[in-house]
DNA sequence: TGACTTAACTAATATCATTAGTTAAAATAA
DNA sequence: TTATTTTAACTAATGATATTAGTTAAGTCA
C-alpha cells in the first residue's frame, strides 16, 4: 500500500541521530521506539545496524568516547605544560556540556570490559599520560597522575551537569584553579616528604 | 483463595531491600517488578509506598545520600586538617565500593533540583567546608576547594566502579596521593602567582 | 537478465509501569 | 465491644517497550 522507500540508512547517520537524541531529550530518551521513529523506520528494522539496545549502547558509548578523544587531541596542539592540560581539560568539559547525552553514553556501555570500548579509551589515557609528561613524573606517579586528572574531568562534568554545583560561582574558574591545584601539588615535594 | 496477609511493609524495610537490590544486581535491575518480587508483593502495592518508579528513584537518592553523608560525618571524627580530608574521603570511596548501586542512585533523582534531594545534598557540602577551613582558604577559594574534592571523590568512585581504572596499580594508594596533591596544591601559593 | 544480499516490513510475544477499582486487615472512635 | 475509617494489599486492564520470527522488495553484482 504505502509506499516502502528503502532509505538506506547507515550506522554513522543512526549513531548522529542518537547523539542528537541523547543530547536533546536525556539518555534515558534512548529507546529503540524513539530512535526509530526518529530515523522515520520501524524498530525491528534497527536490528539490521546492531545487535538490539545493547548493541547500540556500547556503539554510542564509542562513539562519545571518540568524539570526546578527538576535541581533547585538537585542544593538546601547539601547546605543552600546564598551558596544554588546562586546554585539554577546558576542551573535556566543553564537550560534556554541548553533548551531554553523548558524553554520558561514554560511560554507559553494557560492558565497560569490552575489548573495543576498552580500546577507544586507551586513547584517551595515552594522551593524558603524554601531556603529563611535561612534569617529569616517575612511571608510578604518572599513572597516579593521569588516574587523578581523569577522575578530577569526570567528576566535574557529571557533577556540573546533575546540578551538583549550584553556588553563584563561575565554573570555568573552578576547573582552573582546580586543575593548577592539582598540578602544582603533583610537581611539587610535598608527597615525598613524610608526614 | 490464596491467604493475603497483609505484611505491614515500610518505607525503610522497602528502600533497604531497593539498596541491597542495587548492589547486588546493578541499578539497572532496579524495577518495580523485581523489588515486588523480592517484597513477596505484586508491583501495584507499592504504590501505596512511594509514587511510581520516580518516587521511589528519589527516595532511593536521598537514602543514598544519607547513608554517604553519615559515613563521611564518622570518618570526620576526631580528626584534622589532611588527616580529617584523607579519611573522608577513603569512607566516600569506600561506600561506594561497598554500596555501588545505592551510591549510583544518589546522583539517580529523576530530578536533581529537587528540595528534598539537595537538602539532603547540602550537608555533605557543608561537612566538606568544614573540613577543608583548617586551610584557612578565603571565601571563593573555600569553594572552588570543595568542588574540587566532590569532583575527585565521585569521578574517582564512578571510574573504579565502571572499570576505568585497568592498571595494576593500587587503588587506595592512587586515591591518597590524589588528594594530598590537590591539597598540597591548595594550600601553596601557585594559585595567586601569575603564569 | 538472474541470483544474492540487504534493509526495510508485519505479526506476535513477553515484560514492564501504571491506573482503576476492590477487599480485607488493622487502627481508631464510639 | 462494636462501628467506622484508614490502609495495604489485591485483580484486571492498558499502553509502551524490546525482541524474535518470518516476509518482502529494493539494490548489487555476476
Amino acid at each position: 500500500m504505502s509506499p516502502r522507500p528503502k532509505i538506506g540508512l547507515d550506522l554513522t547517520t543512526i549513531l548522529e541521530t542518537a547523539g542528537v537524541l541523547a543530547d536533546q531529550q536525556g539518555i534515558q530518551e534512548i529507546t529503540l521506539a524513539n530512535l526509530a521513529k526518529k530515523l522515520g523506520i520501524r524498530p525491528p528494522s534497527l536490528y539490521n545496524h546492531f545487535d538490539g539496545l545493547p548493541g547500540l549502547r556500547k556503539k554510542l558509548a564509542i562513539y562519545g568516547i571518540d568524539m570526546l578523544y578527538s576535541r581533547m587531541a585538537d585542544a593538546a596542539i601547539g601547546v605543552s605544560g600546564t598551558e596544554a592540560v588546562l586546554a585539554v581539560s577546558q576542551a573535556y568539559v566543553n564537550l560534556a556540556r554541548e553533548h551531554p547525552g553523548v558524553y554520558e553514553a561514554t560511560l554507559l556501555a553494557p560492558d565497560p570490559e569490552d575489548v573495543d570500548v576498552q580500546q577507544a579509551g586507551e586513547k584517551i589515557v595515552e594522551l593524558s599520560v603524554r601531556i603529563l609528561q611535561a612534569y617529569h613524573l616517575e612511571g608510578a606517579s604518572a599513572l597516579h597522575a593521569v588516574r587523578g586528572l581523569r577522575s578530577i574531568l569526570h567528576g566535574f562534568s557529571a557533577l556540573e551537569q546533575r546540578g551538583g554545583f549550584k553556588m553563584a560561582l563561575d565554573l570555568d574558574e573552578s576547573l582552573m584553579i582546580i586543575i593548577k591545584a592539582f598540578l602544582a601539588g603533583f610537581a611539587g615535594d610535598s608527597l615525598t616528604t613524610p608526614e
